[in-house]
DNA sequence: GTCTATCCTCAGATAATTCTCAGGTGTCCT
DNA sequence: AGGACACCTGAGAATTATCTGAGGATAGAC
């Protein structure tokens, strides 16, 4: 379903650690994404001339070259190519911004990685390497809207205030609406990946959005029992 | 009918106890998987390397070597290989985060064995790794249709609620629909592999059952006295 | 600095489910 | 017909999953 709709976009992962580099990895292929990995810079010099990526995730902070560096390097090469920046949380996030010109962005570690394929995503559709250009900023389901260029979401015509987390819960239900997703699916892909707790969280988040968007009629978040939520219309 | 269904998909076992191994492997053999097993993380290096599973049982907690270990390992030699990660419903819990990523699953010790092929055969058609791609997330027989994506079940076309063992009861009674299965097969198969209680329970939720699904014309669960119960479309 | 929104934990309440048990019904055999 | 056996089903006790409110911690806004 989710598999090839995004096909023959390749993508560069750059991080020094492995995890991290197959975390990414992996989560992009799964969604249908072409990727390539490098653990350095000159070893992103190198696959990126060869695999013409349209576009990279690159950790700034690498021991040789930076991803600053990286990224000069690859853009001299005349390749036009699009880049999401990952730094720490600490000082380094003033430095990056001034460099996120063009369609570029930048995103704090740990992130989640469902919101690393949101970025991404947006990333590609603003340079226009898009292959398939019919991917919208926008999700719909029923008569649930979600934005995610304005980061808005309305239920039938009223807008809905939601905190960060509720936002990419509900984006995570509606992407995969129709289909039972369990808590433990909904904590690696919604919150951060460095997040070490009971999944019982998924429930008090659910209550949280459930009293936000399901006071309205019909109720749209559905428990299954013993498996996990699901987002759907009721039956008549 | 099962077997043969999913022939040539490989699947390697790996878990330190015999026994539980052993019930794996047996299991996932007799519905038609090419299963080959390991007892610890080295030996599992070794025989993926031969054997190139399509996907992989792989127990979380193993001396030497952890399933995690395995994996990561399997996974740098560049095969693509589902996994579906077993763990205790202990402490381990909350190394649950990151389980879920590209595809993998992981279930809880003890688990039944219905689950286990179902997860297992839900994971090979997410990582695309089927050579039987008609092999669909749906099961039907009769007016009875059953959808593991989103788990609900019709009859008729009427949404029926079922808690989660009246599930997986029914869904076992369905891949075996036309033949006879004895209350301790289903009990074998349908419960998780450590219960210890009288095979009368399997007459209580046949009931449970019954009352929920065979309110319909015609009866579709027959008892066949002293063998045990039958799915089938009874002759006018 | 204070204020506010958000995140996360925890624990009690509630509800669904699982399981046991025992009396009832039907079937088969002698 | 009577007994033995298998099966059915209702009642209720035990267990488990889920919901939700309250509150502490933290971080960003002002």
């Amino acid at each position: 379903m989710s598999k090839g709709e995004s096909s023959n976009q390749r993508i560069l992962v750059v991080d020094d650690e492995s995890s991290i580099r197959d975390l990414i990895a992996t989560s992009l292929r799964f969604v249908g994404f072409d990727v390539q990995t490098a653990s350095n810079g000159s070893q992103a010099l190198l696959v990126a001339e060869e695999f013409k990526p349209h576009a990279m995730v690159l950790d700034v902070m690498m021991p040789g070259m930076d991803g600053f560096e990286v990224c000069k390097q690859i853009r001299n090469e005349g390749q036009n190519v699009g880049v999401l920046f990952l730094t720490a949380k600490d000082g380094m996030e003033d430095k990056v911004v001034g460099l996120t010109i063009g369609g570029d962005d930048y995103m704090t570690k740990p992130f989640s990685l469902e919101e690393l394929v949101a970025r991404l995503r947006s990333l590609l559709r603003r340079t226009g390497a898009t292959t398939t250009p019919n991917d919208e900023e926008k999700i719909h389901f029923a008569d649930l809207d979600l934005n995610e260029a304005t980061h808005e979401v309305h239920r039938a015509g009223n807008l809905i205030d939601l905190s960060p987390t509720e936002f990419l819960l509900l984006r995570y239900l509606m992407i995969n609406a129709d289909r039972v997703v369990s808590k433990s699916q909904i904590l690696d892909h919604v919150w951060q990946y460095d997040f070490r707790g009971d999944a019982g969280i998924v429930e008090t988040y659910i209550s949280y959005l459930r009293k936000k968007i399901d006071i309205y009629e019909p109720a749209l978040i559905h428990t299954v029992r013993g498996v996990g939520y699901r987002l759907r219309i009721p039956p008549k």
